[in-house]
RNA sequence: GCUCGCAUAGCUCAGGUGGUAGAGCACUUCAUUGGUAAUGAAGAGGUCCCCGGUUCGACUCCGGGUGUGAGCACCA
């Protein structure tokens, strides 16, 4: 007798072993339809995988998020066997599921257009109706390679040959289609209900730029038509908020052809990044920090010294002037150390926290810029952090709160942290390695939120705190850092007086909160669709005349606004109500205020939200505290707890 | 940097088998002074990204650049 343990707690019991399959038609047929794999004891299977002990089964249907997952991996096979048929040249690779869908890489004698991706799709619907049983096998290696070989699919011979261990490998064919899979996969090809592909592009075999390219085909699926169009709906979505067209249509900055990756920043634009700007620097003071500035030409020795140019000489501009090589500075630190080494310091002066907006150019792969996230020219909010050994602990533990305070006020409450640890080229003994990762390991389980690792992405002198958000687009992108630097000051001849005189060189924390002003502003119009909240709007309030009869009083509110220290101008254009607010709407300032004969007379305004909210009417002085209430918010939500710095 | 695509008015985009181009919005002028998302009329506006080649003739075809998009690789 076997008893199998139902997720809601009821038991069945057989008499032999059983299948999932033939479990879920125990339970009716509905769910034997809509079975696409079980899990047994936790662990996903095949609906066809065999139970024959007492243990805990779940169907799994399109409802369970693995479910989905199952479907897209299946689907990715789908989309191979497709391709296969169309192409019989094209050789398999891999094909996982990602956030949302999945992809397949193929090997072909050329790319796919996007007249083939629609091939393919119709195909892949025909394979559909043909309702393929998919079956799992399972072969030995040398089997497995034997078949590959005979086949003609050099990289899945190169991937078996690749796997560890010499267990037996398992396989699922769909009629004349088989491929090397871990599993599970759904029952047959007639499951899938809503895919579609969605991009082609290049992709590296392994990732790695010094191998060949291969045909990387991008797909979704979803476990209803309805689920596909919200997602395709969202994608539109996350469109309308790049902020890429929101800078244009909002006339923030720009970007031309005679400076790739540079941005010019418009009036309206760079109010935001002053504001941000002068925001960053009261928290700064706030907390310790001496602002600095250093010069933008460093001749190129001292990039020599801190070893960046053995690293990064690609990367970097550089000038020659007067026989003599300059960089232009990719980076802050080596000029913060020249400051730290002016004057001889003591144990008392530590720790000693230096920061910069410094301006910094960095000659980015053109294939790699993205609008403002990734730019060629930007100027980070940098700081350094020179200190003992034992004052990591405490300085790291402070600046964490200092970012997520920060972030609060941005009204960023979700943040993403990585830990990279030690990457193979590097500089430095390994001793110093293990403890400046464990002072990071430890400042993050000390916060008690979810961290990821990440070995071997840290930076050749240090290890790294990454500071993430996500992008509309679902793009993570990576704002505050802190890194631990036991070498780079040792190397620029930076040192203190110790309590027993001796001579010791101080660690360098590397820390930056936004990252850079570029990024983490495209970071905030995608987050806001670019209606940014009231203290960072570069338009406060506009004041609308309804006739010119009102010209008058209206200048005088915009002056007493700006007066108030508000951001606040007037359209008295000779323009109709409707067209003033539908422009001013679409510029997404915050508040419009509407002057008509009634509030000349009353000595009031009409105050109405650009989300179209109408606050009515009310007297100057009640707009300028709703207005300065709404400032003083930040960008936290309406219930969310104060600052907590 | 790599693969593939794209580049036409300030913006968003049409367009043509190779005979130098259009719309909407914006802009300018005139009329209109209208109470919460587009008042009407007229006008002006283009080296069709750049450099070569083919051709009687190239915005269109070919080659090479540059910029840009998606993905990959890179990211101090």
């Amino acid at each position: 007798m076997l008893q199998i343990t139902l997720p809601d707690g009821s038991k069945r019991e057989f008499s032999s072993p059983v299948s999932i399959i033939e479990i879920a038609e125990s339970i009716g047929p509905g769910l034997a339809k809509a079975a696409l794999a079980g899990r047994v004891n936790g662990t996903l299977v095949d609906t066809s995988h065999t139970v024959d002990a007492d243990t805990e089964v779940a169907i799994v249907t399109e409802r369970d998020d693995d479910g989905i997952e199952v479907l897209r991996h299946s689907c990715a096979h789908l989309m191979a066997q497709a391709v296969q048929r169309l192409f019989p040249k094209a050789q398999v690779t891999i094909g996982p599921v990602i956030e949302d869908g999945f992809f397949y890489d193929f090997a072909f004698e050329r790319a796919f257009t996007p007249e083939d991706l629609s091939a393919i799709e119709s195909t892949m619907n025909a394979i559909v109706k043909e309702d393929l049983q998919v079956e799992r096998s399972v072969l030995a290696r040398d089997a497995a390679i034997a078949m590959f070989k005979g086949m003609g699919e050099d990289y899945k011979v190169e991937i078996i040959k690749s796997i560890p261990g010499d267990e037996d490998l398992s396989f699922y064919r769909q009629g004349e289609f088989i491929d090397l899979c871990r599993g599970p996969h759904v029952p047959s090809t007639g499951k899938f209900k809503a895919f579609k592909l969605t991009s082609v592009a290049g992709a590296y075999w392994r990732g790695d730029s010094a191998n060949e390219m291969l045909q990387r085909i991008h797909g979704t699926a979803w476990g209803s038509k309805q689920d596909l169009k919200l997602y395709l709906q969202r994608l539109e979505e996350a469109e309308k908020r790049d902020h890429r067209k929101l800078g244009k249509q909002l006339g923030l900055f720009h970007f031309q052809e005679e400076a790739p990756g540079m941005p010019f920043w418009h009036p309206k634009g760079w109010t935001i990044y002053q504001v941000i700007q002068g925001y960053m620097k009261q928290v700064q003071q706030a907390s310790n920090y001496q602002e600095i500035n250093t010069p933008q030409l460093v001749d190129y020795s001292l990039w020599e010294k801190s070893g960046h140019a053995a690293k990064f000489a690609e990367e970097m501009f550089s000038v020659e002037s007067d026989n003599r090589m300059y960089a232009i500075k990719p980076m802050n630190c080596p000029c913060h150390i020249q400051v730290f080494n002016q004057g001889l310091k003591s144990y008392r002066d530590l720790p000693l926290r230096l920061a910069e907006f410094g301006a910094c150019h960095r000659y980015e792969p053109s294939g790699s810029m993205h609008g403002l996230m990734r730019v060629r020219s930007f100027v980070q909010d940098d700081g350094h952090i020179f200190c003992t050994e034992d004052q990591i602990q405490s300085e790291v533990a402070d600046f964490m709160k200092l970012l997520f305070a920060v972030y609060h006020d941005f009204g960023f409450d979700e943040v993403m942290l990585r830990l990279s640890t030690r990457p193979e080229k590097r500089v430095g003994a390994d001793e110093l390695w293990d403890v400046a990762e464990q002072s990071l390991k430890d400042a993050l389980n000390a916060t008690a939120l979810p961290w990821e690792l990440v070995p071997g992405e840290g930076a050749f002198y240090g290890p790294k705190i990454e500071y993430s958000l996500k992008d509309c687009m679902g793009r993570v992108q990576q704002c505050g850092t802190i890194q631990v630097d036991f070498f780079t000051p040792g190397r620029l001849g930076a040192y203190y007086i110790a309590e027993d005189s001796s001579r010791q060189t101080p660690v360098m924390l590397h820390r930056a909160v936004l990252g850079s002003f570029e990024r983490f502003i495209g970071v905030l119009i995608e987050q806001y669709a670019g209606a940014m909240p009231a203290w960072l709007s570069p338009q406060q309030a506009m004041i609308l005349n309804i006739t010119d009869r009102q010209s008058e009083y209206c200048q005088k509110l915009e002056e007493s606004l700006k007066n108030k220290g508000f951001r606040a101008s007037s359209d008295l254009r000779n323009e109709k109500i409707g067209f003033k607010i539908r422009e001013h709407t679409l510029q997404k300032i915050p508040y419009l205020l509407v002057v008509g004969d009634k509030e000349v007379e009353s000595g009031t305004v009409a105050v109405r939200k650009r989300g179209g909210e109408d606050l009515g009417t009310m007297t100057f002085d009640d707009f300028c505290n709703h207005l300065s209430q709404d400032v003083a918010r930040f960008g936290r939500s309406e219930n969310s707890p104060g600052a907590s710095h």
